[in-house]
DNA sequence: TAGTGGTCTAGACCACTAT
DNA sequence: TAGTGGTCTAGACCACTAG
């Protein structure tokens, strides 16, 4: 017999069919055929509407696609859209060593602006973190970030992290929404020191309002070097 | 009698009951109470797995949320990912009067980069359009628009639109998915003329290849006036 | 013609919530 | 205790596809 038939005997009939259906054509290419649901009654023992509850999620998660007449079969991935990734997640994936140099890290009475932005009120604590931030030993971008106390209790006194996001992902505050603004400009003075590039040079402006639930987790300005730094953005998914 | 009931007695029963729960909460808050499972199985004299289904339709679509032991309710709404939108659907959003001067129609043979971006042979006969594009009046962007000839048979000679998005949309192909690029850079001299800035004024390049299914339906690229234009992008969306 | 998914019925028992 | 959604059964008929 096959041993997940067997596995877990107290889960949920729907899970147990799902769970196999999953592992069976985990792998396979789309358009293969997955087992029928009378063959699947048949094996489990099990009513038709319990194996379409199970084939049903499959179908919504987008692993399998259903067509009548003909059977079911593995679906074409679906594209989504992009994972919401900070500077160092983002560095690493373009194959670049992505360092920070923290510049100011502290706390501050939130102004109007960015008050409004991380849903605080004017005068509330707020923490606000400005890096310089390397690829391959070369500036790439001046990060100012602007972070939510409340939500974050003993993150200044912790020791910062390389990767804010995965000090997020840690607190299970990873932002699955961001509501980003983009600007071409040119460098200031302080800026172009920074970046070790001469004033006036092309920079990117990059804000970001990223938010986890109905919280808002962080609000930033980043200015990057637009002679190292494009952005890519993946946008929409399938229907 | 409720109008609704009675309405395409043609249609399937859990189609009935999905449209008039889905006309019974619309405008509700978020929270409000849908009517229960069983109710639905008295007024309609259906079965409750037909209810179901037409429920688990509204829970799927985002429209309700089960709360077991409860009930189920309106759902708060959830936020989606950026429609994919072209120039004159963005400033119209922005309360701008978008306008578009052709510079440039005609077919061209596919050089090397743009064969591979709409994935064609290199020799391929593709249309390229290139527009100046005003908003309020003003210069705002220089596009060149990269089209596959196949996909839009008499595309040149029908008139040209004046959203690209618009007839695309009218062919069924609107694209769902979107791999964009951005830059900060300077204008060209011949830029800037058209844009009527000063040679090496800030710009934003924006490069884009536009997707629907499995057929890419547009790769261009523009350049905007920085001084009169900011991205804004909205990515991911709630689980 | 045999097999597939799509729809639908008329029940059942369960865990949970609210009163 | 009454009501809710969650799970599950054992059938049924339909339209469609493929050999």
């Amino acid at each position: 017999m096959d041993e997940l038939l067997e596995a877990d005997g107290r889960a949920l009939k729907h899970v147990r069919v799902r769970e196999y259906v999953r592992n069976l054509v985990s792998g396979s290419a789309p358009g293969s055929p997955a087992p029928s649901e009378r063959e699947l009654v048949q094996q489990f023992g099990v009513a038709r509407m319990t194996v379409r509850q199970a084939m049903d999620a499959l179908v919504v998660e987008g692993l399998l696609e259903r067509i009548p007449g003909r059977g079911t079969f593995v679906a074409r991935p679906r594209r989504t859209a992009s994972r919401i990734t900070g500077y160092t997640e983002e560095m690493t994936r373009r194959g670049m060593l992505a360092e920070s140099q923290t510049l100011l890290a502290r706390r501050e009475q939130a102004g109007p602006g960015v008050a409004r932005a991380l849903s605080l009120t004017e005068g509330d604590a707020l923490i606000h973190w400005r890096r310089l931030r390397r690829a391959d030993g070369v500036p790439m971008c001046i990060e100012d970030a602007y972070l939510n106390e409340i939500l974050l209790p003993g993150f200044l006194q912790s020791g910062m992290p390389t990767s804010l996001y995965d000090a997020l992902d840690a607190r299970g505050l990873r932002p699955t929404w961001a509501e980003d603004s983009i600007q071409a400009d040119k460098a200031t003075a302080e800026e172009a020191q920074l970046l070790e590039v001469e004033p006036l040079t092309s920079v990117l402006r990059h804000s970001r309002r990223a938010i986890c639930g109905d919280k808002v987790v962080e609000v930033s300005r980043s200015v990057y070097r637009a002679d190292r730094f494009t952005l890519w953005v993946q946008l929409g998914s399938d229907a």
